[in-house]
DNA sequence: CGTAGTGTTGAGATCGATCAAGCGCTGTGG
DNA sequence: CCACAGCGCTTGATCGATCTCAACACTACG
């Protein structure tokens, strides 16, 4: 999370490697700087589809509501991500953005990609790439609300976490700091914040994790992958199909 | 689902109008073809990552089971789809592909798509867009799998099955050909097929559906768009930021 | 005509939800 | 410095949607 290079590049340059006019491009998407208080909604699902967002630090999610007032969390956000990059084939935007904690984001007009389309196929590989590979990723958070048990969610999820934390942070071990609330974290798994409480009371137990204020050491993070099968889905991709400069 | 123009051009050029080249490109991609019966697995996660599929005719689905059996859908591929899309991204694929009924399948190298990304940006754009659109469903479908009761999710399937059968058969009403067993029904909504037959009769006995054979009746649409929620996310897409030819 | 697959039905079990209370922070205002 | 409100987390009692297990009916098929 180095504050002189753009978080981007250094998320997308663990894929490929990256021109000097490709990194300009992706500098100028981080022109633009918006600071946000905790707890703040940046945008509301039905308005209309203006800006993406790169962040520069600070967690944030994305949600919808039934009706009747069920919330669904779909995508919580580090530093380096795209955010709102589904809803670029859409005309309104799907769902909320809420900040986590106090954030910084980069506005950038969604025109910007149909440049990117036109001048650099690489990136537009990368791109794609990225989008498909975050579809593997929603993919498995599916099977693990479809058929997994709390605690193999929950286990799904910290292990999910720490694999994205551990591309931008490569000093990383198996303590990460979670700002959000067992809430919000019910609300990302399906379950309610009571079950959330007696879940993590259970892990740390039976010796899988350790808490301490808002940080969580994994403690035996092979028992975690082996019960909920996991797959690191951002350590490789497969560029090897990319098309050359 | 003509047998004489090509399934994908027809969804495709539902979004934008097609260039002559461009339909062609497209068109190379469904040269071969491959026919494969009932029930029949076409390839098993794991596998190293060769071909896309188009399909031709005839529905499948992909799947990943936990390693003690449980089983989750998650994705039902029907005419003019395209199958495999999501583990271009990586080198093996991450589900396996099985056969509803008889299918008539159009394999392709992945490297087919390198060439699209250098020369056409519009096809690019609407592959990206494809992509994009289809992570906004997948969101749908895990808000209706993490917040949704199991006549919600049913709902919810039905009402998504609908609006993509309508994108490439525009005469469709209310009926629609339901060849999947209640166990795959089960399996994609994260239910058991136990719970899938009473929901099915009690939204039959309170009005909803009809049942004859494997042919469905939706009787009351809308009152299943409003008890979920529902957006058709395949009727409309962005498009006005594509690049020109 | 046996066998396998699919759907239905019913009894009982269970995981997670709901509801309600209490506890420990933290920030705020008197 | 204290009182108090608000929020997040915990705890316990009870409830309920869905699962599990088992039996049975129906169809297709060799």
């Amino acid at each position: 999370m180095s504050s002189t290079s753009s978080c981007l590049v250094t998320k997308l340059s663990h894929y490929v490697s990256l021109s000097q006019a490709d990194c300009a491009r992706l500098a100028t998407l981080e022109k633009a700087e918006r600071t946000f208080d905790a707890g703040h909604e940046v945008y509301q699902g039905g308005d209309e589809n203006k800006d993406l967002y790169v962040v520069k630090h600070g967690w944030a999610f994305s949600y919808t509501d039934l009706p009747d007032g069920r919330r669904q969390i779909v995508k919580i956000h580090h530093p380096g991500d795209i955010i709102g990059f589904p809803d670029v084939a859409l005309k309104h935007v799907t769902t909320t953005l809420r900040t986590v904690e106090d954030v910084c984001l980069c506005p950038f007009p969604k025109s910007s990609l149909d440049e990117i389309l036109r001048e650099s196929p690489k990136l537009s590989a990368l791109l794609l790439s990225i989008a498909l590979r975050d579809q593997v990723v929603l993919i498995d958070l599916l099977r693990a609300m479809g058929r997994m048990s709390a605690q193999e969610r929950v286990s799904y999820m910290l292990l999910d976490l720490i694999s994205r934390l551990r591309i931008t942070n490569p000093g990383m071990t198996d303590t990460i700091r979670l700002p959000m609330t067992q809430s919000q974290i019910a609300d990302y798994l399906g379950l309610t914040n009571v079950y959330i409480s007696k879940t993590f009371i259970r892990m740390e137990e039976d010796g899988y994790i350790h808490r301490d204020q808002n940080r969580l050491q994994i403690l035996r993070e092979d028992a975690m992958i082996e019960l909920t099968d996991f797959h690191d889905r951002y350590a490789d991709m497969d560029t090897s199909w990319f098309p050359h400069d």
